[in-house]
DNA sequence: TTGTACGCGTTATCAG
DNA sequence: CTGATAACGCGTACAA
């Protein structure tokens, strides 16, 4: 691999002239640059980058470190921050948790280690620890859900959504809505279920418990929860669900016993997941503007990596969701 | 942020030795040892990664490159090949070139710029340049699809899939099997569609190619040519589909039209997305086993980043994919 | 066994 | 406007 010692040798310049032509920071003779440029491109010259950091201090790179790759709302969320880090010129590695504390730890580390010059992360449930990146003063915005330090944050308004779904179960006819939802340890499952209750007062009802579940984030427990729902002596008539891997096992559950969305049953499930409308009957849903989520997140790590932004609080961003109303949620006569 | 010459001071000895003991490689004096690790973890010393791979001229970290981080296909491929970093102590960062040949081009630079040790790619459709790479001998692996270049390579066998899908639909009584894949220029769209037409074949017939159509990797395209081929004179009776976005565009086309696959109509589709077995009726499938790929995938570059393995020529490992009957495929009498 | 000194490839400072 | 030189933080050959 040539170095810039190399161009600089067959250009007949030194290499302090190299780093500034291919930088173009400084005024350089025109006849010098193009002879210059000239060598680059005959030795198929590319800059160290490691170099390169080690030298400036800082890397062109962000850490995006999100809990569920398979999770269509995070991938959504990872397109609009690789959108805005594109526009800039930078890179984003994205690293993927699983929900684990330790890989997040461990890449916590890495993105430290390799100087990353910001952070987009979605938190693990347990207070995930950012302190040593804070004391490496890289910057770090939250998404999805807030970190314990006050770092820039993007969520979306999560019991407005959950309560405009339940309302509209209620305005379908439907009168015994049940609300499966997250592990009561994180923060968007509390408040869909915050939203789910404030629904039923709205409706000056009061909100059953028994119909209440929390289950983890996926198909399976889902699947169980609305089972054990289905089994009660008075069961509900129509499902919240606050997820769309958690929607998957309620549609499983139903379809085992023969009971159809939209017909039998009313379903209403937070995110847009590709698949939703596909599904038979199309499912309502409650869309997280997940792509912008991303892209909010992205514009205030850009704020944040110069030195001027760095004195600003910290802010929190709220997107709102949006109702989609399909045939799962309707109430046929 | 301490650096090692602080952590030294502390400890009264040399930078040296501290290097030494954190790394593990020469024997010191236990006393010493004990000193430095106790100063290392009263400043809550990091080593700085980027320092250190300048001067080792080589990164603990791989590149993960592919096409589309909204398939599930690729998101599997993807843990597969993280499982087998991990294992390794290695950091794996993921790129999306959403099919964008320049995205692709962009992030090869960086992986040589940042010096990755090793490189995991899905190639676009048009033909990817890692002659750079190969130049910086950075290893690098293909999956899904075979690279101009010699190089180590992980594919399914996907004729034999396709074929293996296509025979099953006649098995079931249906007579007019169409064919809809990928783009023509794709490695697998025309594996596949020589699979079905194998089938035919087996079948002693002579396969339409009124009943095949080519369109890109997504549902929007793909539904509109399932509509062109329900309005043929004499239309397929059954769908083979390449991709399982594909088959979500062909179930929106079936269900705007009333038509009900597993009675109406047979259909199967490659990939076993994690809603196949949710929709109604559950989808049948050919499933390709993606965390396999990646982690084959990950062994291979494991077996390149020694010098050992520097000189063994380039393989291809073909796995086999499976069959999963659900009932979108069964013929009701 | 431990310390000193150099170099990895680049960019910024400072003379010229 | 250009060139020599130092420094970024670490690992290792060499000397002690």
């Amino acid at each position: 691999m040539p170095k810039m010692k190399d161009v600089a040798a067959l250009a007949g310049v030194s290499p302090a002239t190299v780093s500034r032509v291919l930088n173009g920071v400084t005024n350089v003779d025109e006849a010098l640059a193009e002879r210059v440029r000239d060598a680059a491109l005959r030795l198929d010259y590319r800059a160290n980058g490691v170099a390169r950091s080690l030298r400036l201090q800082r890397t062109d790179v962000w850490a995006l470190i999100i809990s569920d790759i398979e999770n269509p709302f995070f991938t959504a969320v990872a397109r609009g921050v690789e959108d805005i880090a594109q526009r800039e010129g930078l890179s984003v590695v994205l690293c993927n948790t699983d929900g684990n504390p330790e890989k997040e730890a461990r890449y916590l580390d890495v993105a430290e280690r390799e100087q990353v010059s910001g952070v987009v992360m979605s938190p693990n449930r347990s207070g995930s620890d950012i302190s040593r990146l804070m004391a490496a003063s890289i910057p770090v915005v939250a998404v999805d859900r807030h970190l314990d330090e006050p770092v820039d944050t993007v969520v979306v308004d999560s019991a407005r959504g959950a309560q405009d779904a339940t309302r509209h179960l209620f305005e379908q006819g439907w009168e015994r809505p049940a609300c499966v939802t997250g592990p009561s340890a994180t923060e968007t499952a509390e408040q869909r279920l915050e939203g789910y209750r404030r629904a039923w007062t709205d409706a000056k009802r009061k909100p059953l418990t028994s119909l209440v579940r929390h289950t983890d984030y996926n198909a399976e427990t889902s699947r169980s929860a609305v089972a054990s729902l289905l089994r009660l002596a008075k069961p509900p008539d129509s499902f919240f669900v606050a997820n769309s891997l958690m929607a998957l096992g309620a549609l499983e559950e139903f379809r085992e016993r023969g009971i159809v969305p939209g017909r039998d049953v009313g379903l209403i499930a937070f995110d847009d997941a590709p698949w939703a409308r596909f599904v038979d009957p199309p499912m309502s849903v409650v869309a997280q503007p997940a792509y912008d989520i991303g892209s909010r997140a992205g514009q205030l790590l850009l704020e944040r990596v110069g030195a001027r932004g760095g004195r600003r609080p910290a802010q929190t961003v709220v997107l709102e969701t949006s109702l989609v109303i399909r045939a799962s949620s309707k109430r046929h006569a």
